[in-house]
RNA sequence: GGCCCCUUCGUCUAAUCGGUUAGGACACCAGCCUUUCAAGCUGGCAACAGGGGUUCAAAUCCCCUAGGGGUCACCA
């Protein structure tokens, strides 16, 4: 194991978002292909907004998708002691201070800021208290927060693995808060140190961080850590080029599995937004992105993610599935449809298994597949209505349709390329082509003008359903007439 | 608004020490295949944000402009 060591520290206060995750991956893949550590950690230090089921939920994410961590997950509430030691140790070397500051005066000052039309920074009002001052605050009951002593001039320089080097002049960074007043540090204090201290080598997050990132590289230097690499990588943009939000349908790992997407589509849909292989391949395995990524191949740019690619993706994956695997994955989604209750036995995976592989072609989803595959499971269904006016009323439907009824019950072998040489029979005896008599029988069955091959569909169906469907719907035509 | 980042087909991207008819994929369109719908195959449409430099030569290097994004919390 080299000493690369990277992290994922999502904060629990939502689901997995689909730049969440696709960060997550970068992390992995990162660490899979350099040897590395992959550290899984929860910066749970918002004590309003982490909730407890999110850290299940994106757990859950993360291990569908399969991306493995090897170290964690860490709880950064569970490791309050070592921020407030490490502030401690800042204000006794004089690197940090105690702000008396109520939320209010500052909020004022704030909007002071915004009416000239300027940055806010905070003045470094308690930046020299005496301890007498202090003690008055104290006894007024206020509560203080530790601000970081920062420098005013000079500049801070990000070397960045993506991007270069970004410099921020230290002038426009004032003394902020790295424990709040209750006791709890910030995410520019808890971070840091716990990168520091968990040895990570390289941070790999979202861009959004990038402005942040020369306060905690002044916050790592007051604290006389060796910082860690920095690579930031490009935002997912929804197709508005806005930030990816509800509105804009699906954004979290959960929603697109429920919609009825594959992990591995997911997963190579995700590494294509802001890398690639180099090569003109689209279709990546997990082993060949470990072998081929490196943070060299990151783009800058902001990705918009598009759906279509992603369905297209999908369809790819569904086609070359294990079959028994696909129809497994499928049972949740014909369940949804109430096309399946209680747990198939064999027969039943048998059977859902040929009708996976049947219909899987003409699915870019999971939902889909399931929506394709109804009327194999269920007998209730209604006549597309074009397929009505275009097949079922035409001259002689009905008949045709009996005439099919008597070679089904008649047929010997009920198989596909059997089927098929009857239907050929008798459509040549009928002096009628194929195309009249086929779409027909298949709308009978189906009630749809699409689907698998017919003599597939009939012999799935079974001669059974078949003949009843046919007799069914030969009587449908009579009574529209 | 300050600071920071970014800018190749509609979208994802390739062209990583300046020299390409600017390549691929999705989507879209057309043809082929076919009992249907798909899939598949073949072909087509389609981009270097704009303007200045540097250079024999610029998508590629530099500057400016425009546009987009991020960030400016006792959120992460």
């Amino acid at each position: 194991m080299s000493d690369i060591r990277v992290r994922f520290a999502p904060s629990p206060t939502g689901e997995l978002h689909i730049g969440g995750a696709r960060t997550a991956l970068f992390n992995y893949l990162f660490a899979r292909k350099n040897g590395g550590t992959f550290v899984l950690r929860i910066d749970d230090t918002d004590l309003e907004r982490s909730r407890a089921d999110y850290i299940d939920k994106l757990i859950a994410s993360l291990k569908w998708l399969g991306i493995e961590w090897d170290e964690g997950p860490y709880f950064q509430s569970k490791r309050l002691p070592e921020y407030t030691g490490e502030a401690e140790r800042l204000i006794v070397e004089n690197k940090a201070y105690r702000c008396y500051c109520s939320v209010e005066e500052l909020a004022s000052g704030r909007e002071e800021a915004k009416k000239d039309n300027r940055a806010y920074l905070y003045p470094g009002t308690c930046r020299n208290l005496t301890t007498e001052q202090e003690e008055i605050f104290r006894k007024e009951g206020r509560k203080p927060v530790i601000r970081l002593r920062t420098p005013e001039e000079g500049t801070t320089k990000v070397s960045d693995e993506i991007r270069g080097e970004v410099s921020f002049d230290n002038y426009g960074i004032d003394d902020f808060i790295i424990v709040k007043s209750n006791g709890l540090p910030t995410y520019n204090f808890a971070s840091v140190i716990d990168d520091l201290q968990m040895k990570i080598s390289h941070i790999i997050r979202a861009e959004e961080h990038l402005s942040n990132t020369p306060r905690q590289i002044i916050c790592a230097q007051a604290l006389g850590y060796d910082l860690p690499k920095f690579a930031h990588v490009p935002m997912i943009l929804a197709p508005d080029r806005s930030k990816l939000s509800k509105r804009h349908g699906a954004t979290s790992v959960e929603e697109f599995r429920d919609q009825g997407f594959l992990p591995e589509a997911l997963v190579n849909y995700m590494a294509l937004l802001g890398w690639s292989p180099g090569r003109n391949e689209e279709l990546l395995t997990l082993e060949k992105m470990i072998e081929n990524f490196s943070l060299e191949r990151v783009n800058k740019t902001a990705a918009i993610y598009d759906v279509a690619k992603l369905a297209w993706m999908n369809s790819q994956y569904m086609k070359e599935y294990d079959p028994k695997l696909l129809a497994e994955t499928a049972i949740p989604f014909f369940e949804k449809k109430n096309l399946l209750s209680g747990k198939p036995d064999n027969d039943k995976k048998n059977k859902l298994e040929k009708i996976v592989t049947a219909v899987r072609e003409r699915a870019k989803t999971l939902d889909e597949l399931a929506d394709n595959a109804s009327y194999f499971l269920t007998d209730d269904f209604e006549y597309d209505e074009k397929g009505i006016n275009k097949y079922f009323k035409k001259e002689g439907a009905a008949g045709y349709i009996r005439q099919a009824v008597s070679l089904i019950d008649n047929i010997t072998e009920f198989e596909a390329t059997a089927l098929e040489e009857s239907f050929h029979r008798l459509s040549e005896e009928l002096q009628i082509s194929a195309g009249r008599i086929n779409p027909l029988v298949r709308l009978a069955i189906t009630g749809r003008m699409g689907g698998p091959g017919l003599f597939e569909t009939i012999s799935i169906l079974g001669r059974q359903k078949t003949t009843a469907r046919l007799i069914r719907a030969a009587d449908y035509i009579d009574s529209i007439k």
